[in-house]
DNA sequence: TGCTACCTGAGAACGGTTCTCATGGTGCGA
DNA sequence: TCGCACCATGAGAACCGTTCTCAGGTAGCA
């Protein structure tokens, strides 16, 4: 059992108040701001904590790390907005019937799946039309 | 347009002589192994640049990224043993449908998509069984 | 309250990738 | 074919996100 430390629990609190993925280094930084003297080494301990307990969802993006507050105990997947990070949680059912099939097909057993869709969100879409029409 | 080197025609064929997914760094390993002296910088550039000119797949695997000689001009996917790199090109068209509506339904614009599954081909598979019941 | 195993944090180390810049070769024009 | 300008190359340094180290601190438990 993890013992439980301010510095965890304000980790966790930083997350949940995130609308989309955010970077360790981003989280902390944001975390030194409001005065908190939490450190590096210990918020990337606890994102990846939380990843592994299902607390939380990672992706890979241009190297960095990205974590997000997520439901815990339901798979889904991630619509994410190029540009601001902001994603919206989906379900893929015909995706996953899909992958699986697709492994079984071939022979490969113990199948996993990354499904992630990018896009621009709404708002981040109407920025990007004005910019272009300038 | 990219001049002609006996290094990038190495790598090129060095990455079409490869089964599955492989890093720069294994590459280079590999075509220092046959006695060919190119730089690891160069095969990071020559492996950037055939991916951006669609000549290679790649991804990010723990931190690394791996690179794969591509059927140019098809869109496609991959089904990848995370024991020793081997892929298939699979086509996910079902997918690519879901993946648009999904963006449209949420009002994402230019919809993008990773989808890759992972699993262990059958030689890892028997590996693995064995090595199980040891 | 006291004990102890575990957590924390500053900085060093790590590993993959990119950059620097002197050198050398490609492609092109003459 | 020859010469030149410009781009590619490669060794090593720099970079950057992440992990490790270890001394000091603290949660949890009796
Ligand atoms: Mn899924
Ligand atoms: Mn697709
Ligand atoms: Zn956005
Ligand atoms: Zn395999």
């Amino acid at each position: 059992m993890k013992r439980n430390t301010w510095q965890r629990e304000a980790v966790r609190e930083a997350l949940s108040r995130t609308e989309g993925f955010v970077s360790a280094q981003a989280l902390h930084a944001s975390l030194r701001g409001t005065g908190s003297e939490v450190g590096l080494a210990t918020v990337y301990r606890a994102l990846a904590d939380l990843a592994q307990e299902g607390e939380a969802d990672s992706l890979v993006q241009e190297g960095e790390s990205l974590y997000r507050a997520c439901t815990p105990g339901s798979h889904h997947h991630h619509l994410i907005c190029r540009s601001c990070g902001t994603a919206v949680e989906i379900s893929a059912d015909p995706v996953e019937a899909w992958a699986r099939q697709v492994a079984a097909e071939h022979g490969f057993t113990r199948p996993e799946h990354v499904v992630d869709v990018f896009g621009l969100c709404p708002e981040c879409s109407a920025s990007a039309d004005e910019t272009a029409s300038d």
